[in-house]
RNA sequence: GGGCAGUUACCAAAGUGGCCAACUGGGGCUGACUGUAACUCAGCUGUCUUUCGACUUCGGAGGUUCGAAUCCUUCACUGCCCA
C-alpha cells in the first residue's frame, strides 16, 4: 500500500491524497462505510459503487470470525470473493468489540477473552490470532488489537490500558511481518493511537506509533464517552506526531461535523455506522441539516427528499413517501435512507476534497459545519 | 316477542367497593444512536400546571355508601341463541 499527498490545503491540516491498493486507489479524505458481517446493511454493492460512490468498505473481524467463520471464509478465498466487493476492504480487529461487549468480555494480558453474543462461547482474541484472523478474511488493511479505552476512563486506567496496546502492538506486529498473504494480494497493518483524552498520553501513543514506520496510523479511543471538543483537541495533539507522509484513520467517526473537524486537523479517512444506524433508525443527514423522517411534520411535504442530494433515491422519492415508509416499517424506507445517507457523507468528503484541490476548504468547512448541523 | 352476554381512554383489552387517571398491547407523538449484540432503545400519550398538585372520566340518568369503573334501578345500544 502507498499514499501520496496530492494537494494541501494553506490555512489548515487538511490534505488531499491517494492510497493505491492491490484492489484500486482511495481518494482521501475518504469515508468508509461499515459493512460489519460481510454486509453493508440494507444496501447493495451496485448501489455502494455507482450511486454512493464507496471506495473502501470495512468488516469486522470478531463478527466475521463468528459468523461464517474462517473456514467458510477462506474456502470461498477471502472475504472480496465472498461478499462481491472486489475493492478495498479494511477489518476492524475487535479491538471495539472490547470496548461495546465490555459485559461479555475479560481482558488479561495474553489478550481477550469474549463470550460470543450469538451463543455464549467462549473465544480468546490476541493480538496473533486477530492477524491471522484478518490473513484469512483477506482484509487489504489490518487494524492493530487494541483496548479501546472509554472516554471516561481515568488516568491511570486510561494509561495502563495504552501501555498494554502498546505491547499488543509489538506482539501483532512481530507475527504480521513473521507471516504472508493467503491471496495473492498485499496486506498491510496500521497501529493505533490510544491514551483516552490526556494529552501526554495520546503523545506517547502517538510517538510509539510513529515509530513504528507502518503505511498508515490510526486514531482510536474516540467518540465513546468523551466531550467532542475533547476529542477535537486529542486529534490536533496526536496528528502533530504521527508522520504526515502516512494516511491518518480516524476510528468510528463520526458525524457530518466531526468529519468535516477531523480533515480539518489532518484526518484521511473516516468510518461510521452513523450514516447507517441512524438511517434505518429514520434519520436522515443532508448539506442542509439533520431530518427525521419519522416527525409529522413530513406527513404531506412532498418535495424531493434533498434537493440538493447527489443520489436517485434524492430526487425519486419524497419526503411525505419516506415519511409513510418509515411509520409503515417498511423495509425499503431503511433501504433509501441509507443509500441516501452514505452518498451524502461520501459526498462530503469528496467535496472536501474538492475544496483542498482548489485552496478554499477552510472557508467552505465554515460554513458546511453550520450547514450540516441544523435540524430541519 | 323471550333468554343470555356485553358497553372502560384513538383501537384492543385488564380492573368487579378505597392501593384507579385506571394494568398491558397496538397506534400516535418526541428523543437517542459515533472502529454495529441496534429494522434498536428511551420518554410521553384525559384536561390544566414547570413541579407539587388540582379538576373531569370508565354507555346515559338516578340511587346505595364515608367512599363506586366496580353494588342497585332504569333507559339506550351491540352480539349470540330461541320464537
Amino acid at each position: 500500500m502507498t499514499f501520496e499527498i496530492q494537494h494541501t490545503d494553506p490555512k489548515s491540516n487538511a490534505r488531499a491524497g491517494k492510497i493505491t491498493t492491490d484492489h484500486g486507489d482511495i481518494e482521501t479524505p475518504i469515508f468508509m462505510p461499515v459493512g460489519t458481517v460481510a454486509s453493508v446493511k440494507a444496501i447493495h454493492f451496485h448501489e455502494l459503487k455507482e450511486d454512493i460512490k464507496a471506495q473502501i468498505i470495512l468488516g469486522n473481524t470478531y463478527h466475521l470470525y463468528l459468523r461464517p467463520g474462517l473456514q467458510t471464509l477462506e474456502g470461498a478465498g477471502g472475504l472480496h470473493k465472498f461478499n462481491g466487493w472486489d475493492k478495498p476492504i479494511l477489518t476492524d480487529s475487535g479491538g471495539f468489540q472490547v470496548f461495546s461487549l465490555s459485559e461479555n468480555r475479560k481482558l488479561k494480558e495474553e489478550g481477550a477473552t469474549f463470550r460470543s453474543h450469538i451463543d455464549g462461547s467462549k473465544h480468546l482474541f490476541t493480538p496473533e490470532n486477530v492477524v491471522e484472523t484478518q490473513r484469512t478474511i483477506g482484509a487489504d488493511i489490518i487494524m492493530a488489537f487494541d483496548e479501546c479505552t472509554p472516554g471516561t476512563a481515568d488516568y491511570n486506567y486510561a494509561k495502563k490500558s495504552m501501555e498494554m496496546t502498546h505491547r499488543w502492538l509489538d506482539r501483532g506486529l512481530k507475527h504480521f511481518d513473521s507471516t504472508e498473504p493467503k491471496y495473492g494480494y498485499s496486506q498491510t497493518y496500521f497501529p493505533i493511537v490510544q491514551g483516552c483524552v490526556y494529552p501526554d498520553l495520546r503523545r506517547q501513543s502517538a510517538d510509539f506509533i510513529a515509530s513504528q514506520n507502518r503505511d498508515g496510523n490510526a486514531i482510536g479511543g474516540l467518540a465513546v464517552g468523551e466531550p467532542t471538543e475533547k476529542m477535537y483537541e486529542m486529534i490536533e495533539v496526536v496528528n502533530e506526531i504521527l508522520p504526515k507522509d502516512k494516511p491518518r484513520y480516524l476510528m468510528g467517526v463520526g458525524t457530518p461535523q466531526n468529519i468535516l473537524e477531523g480533515i480539518e486537523r489532518g484526518v484521511d479517512m473516516f468510518d461510521c455506522v452513523m450514516p447507517t444506524r441512524n438511517g434505518r433508525n429514520g434519520m436522515l443527514f443532508t448539506s442542509q441539516g439533520i431530518m427525521n423522517m419519522k416527525n409529522e411534520r413530513w406527513k404531506n411535504d412532498f418535495s424531493p427528499l434533498d434537493e440538493y442530494g447527489t443520489s436517485y433515491v434524492d430526487r425519486v422519492y419524497s419526503k411525505a413517501y419516506l415519511r409513510h415508509l418509515f411509520i409503515s416499517k417498511e423495509l425499503l424506507a431503511m433501504q433509501i435512507a441509507s443509500i441516501h445517507n452514505l452518498a451524502f457523507y461520501l459526498w462530503l468528503v469528496g467535496e472536501a476534497r474538492k475544496h483542498i484541490q482548489i485552496g478554499d476548504f477552510s472557508v467552505w468547512k465554515k460554513g458546511m459545519v453550520e450547514q450540516v448541523a441544523r435540524r430541519l
